[in-house]
DNA sequence: CTATTGATATGATGCAGATCATAATTTAAG
DNA sequence: CTTAAATTATGATCTGCATCATATCAATAG
């Protein structure tokens, strides 16, 4: 990957305690940040204090260049759901590396369109789709990244914030799965298996 | 633009009449389609019929990349809205044009950037935001691309289909902002200030 | 000018999911 | 083990938007 490069270039390690916020809405963006270690969140919030959680990155992955290459303040806040040790690029860095490495250009492109499927797929879901419908398919994304006999880590709360749906519309709307027999629980818990 | 580089490399020129269909969700990508003239709309449909226009593409822009660089299946129609020419490029000469032009590929990253740019904002406005709220962000978004005196040439129809919502409640939303002074109507036409 | 089609408009009714309230259960901390 | 905090659970009520039905208005074709 490319973050040790990074170190080995001589790029500082930055410490993030859990719950700190890395940017907020409004702000003008000067980095991008790579994951050494640790977990963040992007989420949007309404005027209600309603959040939706726009993307989830984690130990090896990087965020925050959308906003940074085309030069708009962001929309989201980055908040920080384990401590992390992230290594922040500037601008011109970030821009020398694109040019420099076209592997690493190749990898965002592909990042970025990655991203652009989950977005069009959860698009579809909000636009279009009832509760039951959002969980099965954001419980099937999910799925994708947890091995067979193990349990989905994310709270009722999260998947909420995932679907635009309330907690206890989670709470009823999985139930519903597991009583048709589209997913299964064991103890509360969503098991793939 | 890149589009009369490909016309002088010999790309052939597709004609498509309006309402065709490019490519439909399921199959599998083999084109980047360049668009020499026209305009094409990428729709998902859900059970029910009900269309969420994911994107719409016009003269001088390109679609259908993200399908075919992470090899997944699409995931909506894309139909031509206009009469339109396009030039369909192959998996393997869309991926050597990345690899020989640093200038093309810097400005993909820029293009799915301003994509994920939009997606974004619509899930918040979807996942978090009412009829009113939704029809203000989205007309302001349009509002963008259309200069001072004109009207937005959408309909409320599209509206709906860009919002989530239905035309009933687009026709009453897009009056309420009228009432409140949030936008100005004449003869029905949404115009800019 | 007239007919046809598409777009906008308006009222009445129904319902999915939000909201509010409270409780049971699980997990984490001391 | 015990207590506190977080998560899951369940019922009752409220509400914004969908849905259905029908009408008016605007645009386009002949």
């Amino acid at each position: 990957m490319y973050i040790q490069q990074l170190i080995d270039k001589g790029y500082p390690v930055k410490e993030f305690p859990k719950d700190s916020i890395i940017y907020e809405p409004g702000m003008q963006p000067r980095f991008v940040y790579f994951i050494k270690k640790g977990e963040v969140r992007m989420v949007t919030v309404n005027d209600a204090g309603k959040e939706f959680i726009q993307g989830v990155f984690k130990t090896g992955q990087y965020f925050g260049e959308p906003a940074l290459l085309i030069n708009k303040p962001y929309l989201a806040y980055t908040i920080v759901s384990k401590n992390s040790e992230l290594i922040p690029v500037g601008k011109t860095d970030f821009l020398n590396l694109l040019k420099d490495d076209a592997d690493f250009s190749m990898n965002l492109i592909k990042v970025l369109s990655n991203r652009l499927f989950y977005k069009s797929m959860m698009l579809e879901e909000l636009a279009g789709e009832k509760a039951e419908h959002r969980l099965e398919t954001i419980i099937n994304y999910l799925f994708l990244e947890v091995s067979s006999g193990e349990s989905l880590k994310v709270t009722r709360q999260d998947l909420a914030d995932m679907t635009g749906l309330r907690v206890e519309t989670v709470i009823r709307g999985v139930k519903l799965l597991a009583d048709k027999g589209l997913i299964n629980l064991n103890r509360g818990k969503i098991m793939k298996v």
